[in-house]
DNA sequence: ATGTCTGCAAATCATTTGCATCGTG
DNA sequence: CACGATGCAAATGATTTGCAGACAT
């Protein structure tokens, strides 16, 4: 039976209330300033379960550590957009689709898809350097 | 003054001859079968050589440690498919293009975009759990 | 009360680095 | 011969786990 602790609700609320996906890290500072004495053993425990229950879902980018974000606000089959300039990472709705055009060797089974957008943010278009 | 050792040699004829990307342990275990004594350190700064001799390059996908692969021999623009039961990576070529369908947000400016198709390779597919 | 959850510190695991020695140029 | 490269082992940095005490039910 799962128990109801201030940290556990903490954490996700600072996820649920977050309008981009964070890192441990991340977690751990927002979470702080309601119970200081958090650690991080207990960011990374509670991700574990939350994201057993589905509460919360993984956000992968190529070549960065994970994020994390609430499930129930982004069920839906989604991609993402980072920044190269700021970092950010953005939902991006829509998707390619059939995914036609890649040629898959023969005998492979394709199960599911990851598309990552790359470029400048609205806010970064036109920013020197 | 980049000397030309056995390791060196080594360690880039693994990259050269593979037909998929691999990664820092993968490599060790092909390059011992010529060098016994090749160390995981010699493995790491050689990659990291070769990296900014644009020899090679990296295959970073989500949420998993990066691979890398022959750059002469991968120069063109490609995609990566991973075994969901094996965790190999295998070269996928084509493209979806102009990827329509993703609602980038208007202001948005995208640059290059990455994509990794997820299920059973051929070997995977039809082998038990 | 009872068994889960937390914080701390120690343990992993992958990657990096210091250093004495090896070997290429 | 000189200096970059290697192998080993210790150092790092992120994440995980053991344990005794704290707390929800």
């Amino acid at each position: 039976m799962k128990r109801v602790t201030r940290q556990r609700t903490e954490i996700l609320r600072v996820i649920d209330e977050s309008e981009r996906p964070l890192g441990p890290q991340e977690i751990l500072q927002a979470g702080r300033e309601a119970i200081p004495s958090l650690s991080i053993a207990t960011i990374y425990r509670t991700l574990r379960d939350l994201l057993a229950e589905e509460l919360i879902k993984t956000v992968a980018l190529p070549g960065d550590s994970p994020r994390y974000e609430s499930l129930h606000a982004h069920a839906h089959h989604h991609h993402h957009f980072q920044c190269t300039r700021c970092q950010k990472v953005f939902d991006i709705h829509g998707c390619p689709g059939s995914l036609q055009g890649m040629e898959v060797p023969p005998g492979f089974q394709v199960d599911h898809h990851e598309v990552t957008l790359y470029g400048l943010c609205a806010d970064c278009v036109g920013v020197g350097s």
